[in-house]
DNA sequence: TTGTAAGCGTTATCAA
DNA sequence: TTGATAACGCTTACAA
């Protein structure tokens, strides 16, 4: 395999001048730029970028640390980042399903030297302790992180404000008896999901009520055991927030199999918008959660900051999580056209999305 | 931020005796022991991993190029590499969405120095030519080649195995005019799943007819489009395979807006699984594509030739592709619990997958 | 057991 | 415009 050595012999000038040549510096002749070209493309010279970034300080490799890669949220995360990181030339060095603080740690280790920036998901509080080390090594952007998570570029989704949306939706169609299937809790987005659906019950003057906050963790399963104490509970709840698709997804499947029509004896708003919510019968109301751009928008974030020269200040972006209303909910779907055509424009669908396989 | 040297300097000893302290050598004093990692712990150092490399010549990175990531198979694939090489302790570089070979040289280049082997997919023949660059710098496996794609291990999905079981399921259940929606020519998928309709076609005696072969791209417009053709097609076919699943639901969609009863009047079977298969009315039957299990057979493969010392001859694994029977086919459906019970026990979901977010 | 010094393949700094 | 040569941060002979 040949070295920047190599290509210098053959062309019979120094390693200074083929570098030179190689990036592109103006103080070459254009003698020796033919030769080392030619040479070049002889031996078919490939840098070896482990020594140019040694030198340089500068790897163009973006490093990402998520606590998991399950479920399509993470899957589009991932998509966001990557295709950000393209249009910039950058590569993206992955490592994921770090459960705790520890491994988590030692994955950082382990990219030490190879990365520019690192996003990363801080799973739990525990975890800051982690970023605060983390960020003595190289530029960090949170992904979703606890509101008040330290002075550090950080992007999220608004959780509270789709939630208080949703339920503020279902509060307007006239249901005062609204349920809630939270997700595990401690989690970030279950616990801001939560808080914004006691806002907006607050907000028209209904007080939170613990029977009707019904407990699940974000898997399909709970949302199907909820259905039981859900229409147990009095008042007889008339709506649910489910926080998240899955569980409503579990619920719906329970409520056809116990006879009670959605969305005329139970409306059902779910959260995240997964690909399965428009074909569920019926499309479910749910609330986006634009993953793609969580991932694309650190990718602009990190590299805006390592670009400006002057010292950039923190920033925190917050990405819209609106509300899609299709008919598990009662309200007239706005955004959804007849079954036949939907299979022609699907307004769901982001932008450049490909089938597979 | 601390080198080698801070460490050595702090301890009182030099830097090879830091170096084999911290890489666990075992011709070292307890009292170096001792002091060296007093003072590793107490600067807190990390060791520089781009240094390291380039004197070991080995980063435990995997380098992964894509032509896309479009879509949960992808998704699923990196997934798998990403779950395959973390229990190695190995990290991914990515970069995907590769269009045409240029891009993917320019990005295998990139990776020269940084990466251990590379897994990667080839896009189409032309690209041939780039994987025989690409493999005289560093151990390459392939995902999904075309068939006769030279000697270079390759892991890949039973394409051709799987149409063939589709079509010979419909015609075990009495049909005789089976169409098929096509994938885009040109595609290996998509012409291997062909292959397999005609020779289950041919094996039960019957001639693959053009007229019941309609166009289609793998997207599920393309599928919605086709309904018409189908019903057109004389004889009328009772039965269609869908070279994949987001076709078939297009196509499933078009003929309930049509009222043609599926399965009843025409019985459906697709290709992937995707996961909105099971949710669809009716349940779709189709073929499982292990797009986790793509990716981690890789990563497999690829460290296994790289820790055994002795030349390891070329591998070519090709992973199954059952054909899973759900209600579209109009069999009695196999593996599908009562919708009540199936939100408790879904025997699809990959083992250790979890919802998100 | 330890330290010195020679790489690893680049880029960057100087003189020339 | 060029070429020695010194980094870059680490591992590893080789000597001591």
């Amino acid at each position: 395999v040949p070295t920047i050595h190599d290509v210098a012999q053959l062309a019979d000038v120094s390693i200074a001048t083929v570098s030179r040549v190689l990036n592109g510096s103006l103080r070459v002749s254009e003698e020796s730029r033919r030769k080392v070209t030619a040479a070049a493309s002889q031996l078919d010279y490939w840098p070896n970028g482990t020594a140019r970034s040694l030198t340089t300080r500068s790897t163009h490799v973006l490093g990402v640390l998520l606590p998991d890669l399950y479920g399509e949220f993470f899957s589009e995360v991932i998509r966001g980042i990557d295709q950000a990181a393209r249009v910039q030339m950058y590569q993206v060095l992955l490592s994921s399903s770090h459960a705790d603080t520890e491994t988590v740690l030692s994955a950082a280790r382990s990219m030490r030297g190879r990365i520019d920036g690192l996003i990363m998901m801080a799973p739990d509080e525990a975890s800051a302790e982690a970023v605060e080390l983390i960020r003595r090594r190289f530029p960090v952007v949170l992904l979703n992180p606890r509101s008040p998570s330290g002075d550090c570029d950080a992007v999220s989704i608004a959780n509270f404000e789709g939630a208080r949306a949703a339920t503020q939706h279902l509060l307007g169609l006239g249901h005062r008896a609204i349920a809630t299937i939270r997700g595990p809790l401690g989690n970030v987005d279950s616990d801001e999901r939560l808080r914004g659906y006691h806002d907006a019950l607050r907000g028209a003057g209904l007080a939170p009520s613990p029977p009707l906050e019904l407990a699940g963790d974000f898997t399909e399963g709970s949302g199907y055991r909820a259905a039981a104490d859900l229409l147990a509970a009095r008042p007889r709840p008339t709506a649910v927030f489910a926080a998240n698709d899955s569980m409503a997804l579990g619920l719906v499947s329970a409520l056809a199999s116990l006879d009670v029509s959605v969305p005329k004896d139970m409306a059902v708003v779910g959260f995240d918008d997964i690909a399965i919510a428009r074909y569920m019968n019926p499309p479910l109301t749910t609330v986006r959660v634009d993953a793609f751009g969580l991932g694309q928008h650190a990718v602009r974030m990190m590299l805006y900051r390592a670009r400006t020269p002057e010292p950039v200040p923190v920033r925190r972006e917050v990405l819209p999580a609106p509300v899609v209303v299709r008919c598990s909910c009662g309200a007239a779907p706005a955004d959804r056209a007849p079954r036949g055509r939907e299979a022609e424009i699907d307004p769901f669908i982001p932008s450049g999305r490909r089938p597979s396989p």
